[in-house]
RNA sequence: GGCGGCAUGGCCAAGUGGUAAGGCAGGAGCCUGCAAAGCUCUUACCCCCAGUUCGAAUCUGGGUGCCGCCUCCA
């Protein structure tokens, strides 16, 4: 069996063979640090970080780089309104950024480039298109020219001249500008719609507008610095990079000239991918990565998800507040990579309420699972599950184990079907909680003990590889929650006795009344044939 | 206008030539004083039309609908 992935540059599926045997090089185009994440940010780190763990678990190192855009347009618009820095406002958010992505469990990306830290690869790359008769000087600004690389528009699948026009449909109308120029953002503050700002001090790509474009698609890899503006010296003079050269410059800086794997939302392919092969490939002449994966987008009401549209929500909205849909619980950070991974990631993804809800019950079954060992360990005679040797099973898997790590496989081969490797976790997980509600109901088990533990324990290795986690924080209140019942222990059989001698006398009545009393403190009771009654806490399991 | 993608049950979503995984949500029954759990059963004309084939959700052609990119964008 192989890894196969979707490459955008062939627009087909290809066998995954890395430069280097064992090794992988990633590079993950990162946010523009001027405000908080959204859910497509989330789907699209969510993603990449499955990818990594997944071939990882294959048996991959993976050198992972992720970089952050800490210069740019919308981090000064955002830093002027907020009467701060360029610098202070990027730093706010990189935290921010952290912040979420650990509720996330994405993992750490082996380095984090910023475009502030790249400046000297960022000025040799420049240095060495002008060189070579590719990137032409003007007026302090920096271009290249995209008719110079023969191989432009080969990842977005695009000619030049039919951008052309269809570019010219889009810039008929500059006349747009002229009755606001005068008028200040300031003058409609209270208006919360995010219409296209035509006071933003860069004006919109339109070719008429720059003259100093010898071609109209040609596009900037140094801009000369404006008033008040941050700026970093250089051969052209003051100035800052363009967006597109610091991916180019950080990949080779911290990568190197070819890497395996570049990733990042499908939005970036044009023009932001296909800039960044034509300024690498120039300078190396080699292909710049050899597979270019690109996510799916989020959607709202069938729409894309996006700052623009402002109909985003950040994560940590989505996170944080109670939402009606889940009965005022808030959403599961876990859930919402459940939510994330039940699509194949290159396919859109609707963000309604009925996912939300459902992802947050389906991760309610995963977790039964996950917990098994935590919940139902002791009952089973699991006493060694700190221990180092608590694998050994594992060493011979049995049946169920082995087509179960086969079948997941095969899936997270066919190009990352995270669908179809869920369907293997969710088989486990709800024999695994149906086998728990047995213990709990009956007093012993209907399986194999020893069966159970590699299901379980093939249940948490396969999650893990989807970042798929009972965190820290949970895994020890629900250990915290059995404690407590033991607490209240002989109150409670107290009134199972009463309820006891009530219902052999008859007394329904009484003995529902304890019933639902006790139902009203989580304490479920189980009625046995024997006569006898069990309870346990928790009556939200499903 | 150009380029690319998608259309599978109430919702989400696998399946890429041999008569439809999984999740969510439902329905019926057995069991139970009532419950809880378990067990059994149950819900698909695979967007439309034509073609290839012994056989197609799966391949080919045409159509319809939706989405993304072409402008900052994960």
């Amino acid at each position: 069996m192989s890894l196969t992935l979707y490459n955008s540059l062939s627009r087909r599926k290809e066998p995954f063979e890395t430069l280097t045997p064992g090794r992988v090089l990633m590079y993950c185009c990162g946010v523009t640090v001027y405000d908080y994440c959204h859910l497509g940010h989330a789907r699209s780190y969510i993603v990449w970080d499955t990818v990594r763990r997944y071939l990882e678990w294959r048996g991959y190192a993976v050198q992972y780089v992720q970089n952050f855009t800490d210069i740019d347009d919308k981090i000064l618009k955002r830093a002027r309104e907020e009467q701060s820095t360029m610098a202070a406002v990027s730093e706010k958010y990189i935290a921010a950024y952290f912040e979420d992505m650990e509720r996330l469990n994405i993992r750490k990306a082996n380095a984090y480039p910023r475009a502030t830290h790249a400046l000297n690869g960022i000025q040799r790359l420049i240095h060495e298109l002008e060189q070579k008769g590719i990137a032409y000087a003007a007026e302090g600004d920096v271009y290249y020219s995209v008719r110079s690389f023969p191989g432009y528009g080969k990842l977005s699948g695009r000619k030049l001249d039919d951008m052309q026009a269809g570019a010219s449909g889009r810039v008929e109308v500059p006349e747009s500008n002229h009755p606001e120029s005068n008028h200040p953002e300031s003058s409609h503050p209270e208006s919360n719609h995010p219409e296209p700002n035509t006071s933003v001090p860069e004006p919109p790509d339109d070719p008429s507008a720059e003259p100093k474009k010898k071609d109209p698609f040609d596009f900037a890899l140094w801009k000369a610095a404006k008033p008040e503006e941050p700026f970093w010296d250089s051969p052209w003079g003051a100035g800052r990079p363009g967006w597109h050269i610091e991916c180019s410059a950080m990949v080779r800086d911290g990568l190197g000239e070819q890497i395996d794997i570049h990733v990042g939302g499908a939005d970036l392919i044009f023009p932001h991918h296909e800039n960044e092969i034509a300024q690498s490939e120039a300078v190396t002449g080699k292909s710049l990565a050899r597979y270019w994966l690109h996510n799916g987008m989020v959607n709202v009401e069938g729409e894309k998800m996006s700052k623009s549209l402002g109909n985003f929500t950040t994560i940590r909205q989505l996170l944080d507040e109670p939402l009606a849909i889940l009965e005022g619980d808030r959403f599961d950070p876990m859930a919402l990579r459940l939510f994330v991974l039940q699509a194949q990631y290159r396919k859109p993804i609707d963000f309604t309420p009925e996912a939300i809800s459902s992802a947050q019950i389906s991760w309610q079954t995963l977790k039964a699972g996950l917990t098994f060992a935590q919940d139902f360990g002791n009952a089973l005679g699991w006493t060694d599950l700190e221990s180092d040797d608590s694998r050994a099973g594992l060493q011979n898997p049995s049946e169920v184990a082995q087509q179960a790590v086969q079948r997941f496989q095969s899936s997270m081969d066919d190009d990352f079907n995270s669908p179809g490797a869920l369907a293997v976790l969710f088989e486990l997980a709800k024999e695994l909680r149906r086998a728990g509600n047995v213990i709990n109901h009956v007093g012993k088990s209907d399986r194999d003990a020893s069966d159970l533990r590699q299901e379980w324990q093939t249940l948490v290795d396969l999650s893990t590889v989807l970042g798929l986690e009972v965190l820290g924080l949970e895994a020890a209140s629900a250990q915290e929650a059995s404690g407590q019942a033991q607490v209240n222990s002989p109150e409670i059989e107290a009134m199972i006795a009463a309820r006891t001698a009530a219902r052999q006398s008859k007394n329904f009545a009484e003995s529902d009344r304890l019933r639902d009393l006790l139902k009203a403190q989580g304490i479920t009771l189980i009625d046995q044939p024997d006569g006898t009654t069990r309870w346990r806490q928790g009556s939200a399991r499903p």
